[in-house]
Order: structure tokens, then sequence, then C-alpha cells
DNA sequence: AAGTCTGTGTGTCGCTGTAACACAATGTAA
DNA sequence: TTACATTGTGTTACAGCGACACACAGACTT
């Protein structure tokens, strides 16, 4: 975990009116991937009444596109706009509300929830992830946490609910879409050098790959462009740097990449 | 479309009660394939009070799994059970509920629409496809809907609401994921021939393939018995019958069959 | 009964993409 | 200046695929 901000309560009240303004019984989820110090990493937050991590999420309004509420959600959490998002999985156990937890949330803002209350009842959560600008990100927790923080993915703790089963299913859907989504383009700052690309389809595959038919591979492509400056700095010889070549990304994406690596 | 089926009407009673038994502002909707002739079809209901076709779809009870709800759809549409089946979308945009037409179909069974009734609110539909073999299914239209047909997928209508996005979509993924499931074993019967095999990836792609390549390609993922029998009455020479081999299929999938047609 | 027709089973060949590895180039540190 | 680590590029062997040739089997024609 890396950087956290406070933030102000304003939970009591979003507790008590949110049955007149949200859908009722659904929740959006987002899984935020950054990339940072070759590590995948996912934006997390600290729940102020249990002592658990979780996935930022929000509800849905009762007129509003659904992925428009993981919109909102990802921009309140990293102050970033345009975010690359990805609707992937709806889960819909009724096992996976934990009324337990929410009852007592309830009560540790001092309301007395009545049964039948909107917040007690049963969620199915509609599941996004994103990819974001490690470096752009400005993490930020919402009404009921009291943290918000990057967390590399090896070390993922024991999330609240299914929240780790939420976060395991992104992390799959991620894998097999990682050609046929510009993922690089997302994950990574405007330029970039081979090896850090190399790093970050590595450590999303959880395998390593041969650094000279990478380099290949992507070049074959023709979808980046070598810029005139290397890398600085580094204590050997300095890699050239690349930007995407947007126009010629969307276009190879059409199709999709190539299969298999 | 080919078999039609009456069924008696309680549509009264749910859309009535509906409120008190369904999680509110949710309801599944099951693109059912199946095929036949050569040709990939798509089970679609023709609805009582409205001149057009719908895909098959229900809500869900409030303590009831999401993905049950799509599993009892299907087994009343198709009088089949364990019917493979995939989540592949939740539609959430505002706009895709038709109030207007629900209003009139509950006019049309006698009820009063007040304002707030549960069948007027938006719904999100969470999209299933599933896999059939179209002979042993038996076509049944639900309490609401008039009649219950295959229709070839070259020839749907206007469907109801997004119902024709909807469709879109499923065979969207179904592409996709043409060698990542079983799709074979599930969209034909127990034994078929290689040529019946190469029609249905043929139609699922909707390209030709070639007929030695395929037959290659198809034996050598080595998930394929060849039975002794050969096909019977055929005015050439009679092609082997195959089944699927469930063990080496499944192992298969584990990593994926290969690539890229 | 032989020939024709249609569709199936198997083989071949060239191309492409990939994996695995060799070697030269470059910048920092000793 | 030398050693070292890492990058850029080349080579080679192999597997998979697309395109095509040819032999085979059953039914139909004449």
């Amino acid at each position: 975990m890396e950087t956290t901000y406070p933030v102000e309560d304003k939970v009591g009240s979003m507790l008590q009116k949110g049955g007149e303004h949200f859908h009722p019984g659904l929740s959006v989820d987002c899984v935020i991937f950054g990339f940072h110090d070759n590590q995948l990493k996912v934006l997390l937050l600290k729940m102020k009444h249990a002592d658990k991590w979780a996935l930022p999420g929000g509800f849905v309004y009762k007129e509003e596109d659904v992925e428009h509420a993981a919109v909102r959600v990802l921009e309140s959490r990293t102050g970033l706009s345009d975010i690359f998002l990805r609707q992937y999985h709806t889960f819909g156990a009724p096992a996976r509300s934990d009324r337990k937890l929410n009852r007592e949330l309830l009560e540790s803002v001092g309301m007395e929830p009545h049964e039948g209350h909107w917040f007690l009842q049963r969620f199915i959560t509609v599941g996004y992830y994103a990819l974001v600008d490690f470096s752009s990100a400005v993490p930020r927790p919402d009404e009921i946490s009291e943290a918000c923080a990057w967390w590399d993915l090896q070390e993922i703790p024991l999330l609240t609910m299914d929240h780790n089963h939420i976060l395991q299913k992104a992390l799959e859907t991620l894998r097999k879409q990682l050609n046929d989504q510009p993922i690089g383009y997302n994950l990574l700052p405007e330029k970039f050098t081979m090896p850090e690309l190399q790093r970050l389809y590595e450590t999303i595959l959880g395998k390593r790959l041969d650094r000279r038919n990478f380099q290949r591979k992507m070049l074959g492509y023709g979808i980046l462009n070598r810029l005139e400056e290397r890398k600085q700095g580094v204590a050997h010889k300095a890699p050239f740097l690349y930007s995407f070549n947007q126009e010629r990304y969307g276009a190879a994406l059409q199709d999709g990449l190539q299969q298999g690596w």
C-alpha cells in the first residue's frame, strides 16, 4: 500500500436517504488496476466500521446507466476521467450479501436499522475492471472508508464479503483479454521502454517471456512509435523510449492482435 | 420458426404479486442457441399483448441466485435440464426499459397500473446464453407469450425493447468463446459426423472453412472418438460418426483449445 | 455392369510465426 | 581501461496452418 487520503464523513446521510435515490438491491464494484515498480497494483479501500479492506464500489441511481455509476466510482476514487473500463461479470449469489456486516455499519453511524431497510436487503453487484496510469491517479477514500491505497497483487489481504472472488475473476478476465484490449496503452505512462512493457505483460500473465521475441513481436504489430530519446540514468545500455500509436493500435484491435503467449 | 405450444394464462397473478416475490428491477434474459439443418437457431417467444417477439426471460426471486433464475427460464422453455449456460453481459441502460409497453401489458390483463408499480420501474437485465441439443428441446411459451419457436439466425425479426442488441452481443460472445467452451458438445447430438461439426463452426463463425484442414485440426485435439459406425443413407461415401471424449475435452478446455480460425 | 457424380479420408508442400539461442552495441561502475 | 549488466538485432530449427492433389466409397444413371 502506498498513499492514503482522509475524507469527511457523510455516510449517515447516504445510508439514510439511499432508499429513495438508488436502484434497489444493485451495486457496482470496480477492480482498478495500476502498474508501478514492475508490479501490478489494485486500489483498495479500508472500511471504517470493519477491520477489512474492500473494492471501491457504489450504488446506481434510479435513472442512471449502470456503467455511469462505475465511471462515478472510478473518477471519485482516482481523480481521473476518461478511464478505460470494462464490465466483466455480475455477481448474483444470495449469500454474497453480508447482512450482519451492513447492520453493524448502520448501527455504528447511530441508525436503528428496521427490518426491510434498503441497505439490509440482498445485493447484486456488477463487476467492472479499470486500467489507469498509476502515476496520475490520486487515491481518495469514499464516505464509508478511512483509507484508499494501492496494493500489490501478491499481497492482497482478506477482503470483505466476496471481494476476493470478484478480484480474482477480474484478473482472469484481464489475462484472457490481454491481446484484445489496449492494455499497455492504459496502464503505462505516455513514454515507456520495451523492458517496462514486457514486465507489464509478464506480471499480468504471471510468467516470464523471452526478451528478444517479445520485442520483435511487439514491434511487428506496428503499434509503437520509437522516440528519439532514450531512457536516462540507467547503469547499462540505455533503452529506447516508445509511445503508442493510437491510430494503428485502434485499428489492430479491431481484429484482436494475435493470440497466444 | 418451427414448433409452437399453447399454454394457460397465469400472467395476471404473476404481475400482481410480482412485487412481493421478486428482486426489484432485475431480470434475466436467455439467448438459447440450437443447431438444426445446418443452421444456427435461436428460441424466441411471441408476446401475447404486443405484436413482437422476445427473448425468453424472467424475474429473480428475492433470495434466488441470479444464475438459478436463468436455469429456471431455460428449463421451463425447453424442458431440458443440465443445460450449458454462460452469463455474458449485464444490460443496464435506463432507456432499455419500455414503460409504455409494460403499462399496456398490465392494462391488457385488466390491471390498473398505479405509479410506482413494480413492473413499471426501470429494469436491469443479466444476459445468459445457452447451448442446447435442438432435437431434444421442446419449446414451450411462458405466461405472457402465445408461442415459442426456433428462429433461424438469418431471419430474426425486430424484437421487443433492446432484445436484438442482447442477441447480437450473445452471438459475438459465442464467436469469441468458440475455442474456449465445449460448444460442439452441447449443440450437437450424441453422435455426429465431421461435416456436421464443421457446418456448426462455419455457421457460428459466419465463414467457410477448409474441409481437410478442419478435420485434421479437430482430430489433432484428441477430443473426439471415432465410432465404428458410419452415417447411413447418404448418396456418397459414408462419413464416420464421432462422439466427444468428455474427459479429454474437459482437460483440453483448461488451457483453451487453440486460437484463430 | 460400368461409368458418373458427389462428398469423404489422407497426404504434401510452402509460408509464417514462434521458440531458443548467439553476438554485437552501449553506458555505468570498479 | 576493464568488467559488467542490459539492450538491439540476427539466425536457425520447428510446428501449425492454408492451399491443393489424389484416392476412396456409396448411390445413381444409362
